[in-house]
DNA sequence: ACCTGAACACCGTTCAAGT
DNA sequence: ACCTGAACACCGTTCAAGT
């Protein structure tokens, strides 16, 4: 029974193992360069063997964005957290939501190809719901706080306006600001060069507009970024910033 | 030199044929199911023949979608033509883009696909080049209006609010009106069930955010929606709604 | 029970040989 | 000058044969 285990441990060593060097594969290589013969030659086993944990190339790729939104989410949960009004909170799950995308640049390939059919043509239905799934519960992470601004009188929800649609754009943008968009028409090519500050402007903006209160014209929002760096993101802002989070009150 | 014509004409042909099974066979078959032999035999030639019009598979995708983004531009275009203020011209422009996705809901597969490496990894510089030009035209579309608005007084941009930044912001939620962000998170997963008028309505919020005059305040969009139909978009507004825009006038 | 070398089917790409 | 059948290289996928 021991061995057993430990045959057991040995196979999801590999099966860890296969999806690093892919990973690292895709990444340095592209989606053509990565090749059933170049995984199992670099996690040193046979194709068929890959096989055995992977039933295509595409499941791979989808295995590795699955781990990625994951990681994302652990991050937005965590910032979430913040102690702090209903708005402020969204906006702490806004800077993570940026962030995650400057500390993991590489992620946004991920993204970007599972999104388009030349991998979820080859794949389950099984593997595409886990993924939509993984992304479902970011979105239920933030319209909770929407719903808590609603129920304590923050936000009042114009008829035509359900939470579900000021979640939408919400999420919207903050796929903008990550520059992902599409590799053909990228922020840089607008010439756009923070596209972080510039989604969170905007979002405020949309805040005010929906009448999230505080508005950014009763609050100090900068001061409430600060705060959410120093309490609920400090590692992350001296990854970003090189420096950790202003101890100082303003 | 009537028969060198005549040729050059057969071969023009050809290549437009190649292209239209191409796309067909895109749409019904999907990225995988599009093969070089598949297309030759569609379109009545031999493979070698396929690769004296196109070097590779992935550059009549490239040629298919560059058709569709100018489409789409020559449709914003003449929205653009609308005789309005500012504010009104861009509001123009954005049910233009919508208008589109819907009439061509294919199309934005081409936009997805193209956006993933697994094209771009494949296709020459010039190539990515056409395409960004193509998709450049509509933005410089969108920024003219916007510096007339801040020409005539409209618009006053405050510090840190570059025109390129305004202009990024209505377009990437024009991106996620058309519902295409990604195969795995629709707009459908949401449970938004009109992308169409939630982007709208979010538009005019940024747009009144942003102080652009007249405000959906002290103007009705409504009337000027139903102008825009009636005097540059009739026969979409025929495809779209299968009746002919209002000619009363409320 | 697990692994693999070898085979298979298919696809993108090229080219010498035709007309 | 243009076209093509046949070949080539490569990749995803499978499986009978090993241990």
């Amino acid at each position: 029974m021991g061995t057993i285990t430990a045959k057991k441990q040995e196979i999801r060593n590999r099966e860890e193992l296969v999806l690093e060097v892919a990973r690292s594969l895709f990444l340095k290589r592209g989606y053509h360069g990565l090749t059933m013969a170049r995984i199992a030659k670099a996690a040193d086993c046979s194709k068929a063997t890959v096989y055995q944990h992977f039933p295509c190339k595409e499941e791979i790729i989808i295995a590795l964005t699955v781990r990625s939104v994951d990681s994302q989410h652990a991050l937005i949960e965590r910032a979430a957290t913040f102690r702090g009004c209903p708005r402020e909170r969204m906006l702490a799950v806004g800077i993570a939501t940026l962030v995650f995308s400057r500390l993991n640049p590489d992620d946004a390939r991920f993204f970007q190809i599972v999104g388009g059919e030349a991998i979820t043509q080859k794949v389950s239905e099984v593997s595409i719901w886990q993924l939509r799934t993984a992304g479902l519960r970011t979105v239920n992470v933030m319209l909770g706080i929407l719903r808590d601004a609603v129920a304590q009188g923050d936000l009042t929800l114009t008829p035509g306006h359900r939470p579900e649609d000021l979640i939408y754009n919400f999420w919207v943008l903050g796929e903008g600001g990550k520059g992902a968009q599409s590799s053909w028409l990228s922020p840089a090519d607008w010439g756009i060069s923070d596209p972080f500050g510039t989604i969170l402007r905007t979002s405020h903006i949309l805040a005010d507009g929906y009448g999230w209160r505080p508005l950014s014209t009763e609050w100090d929002y900068e001061e409430a970024a600060r705060r959410i760096w120093r309490e609920v993101l400090p590692n992350e802002h001296r990854a970003v910033f090189g420096r950790p989070p202003d101890t100082t009150v303003a």
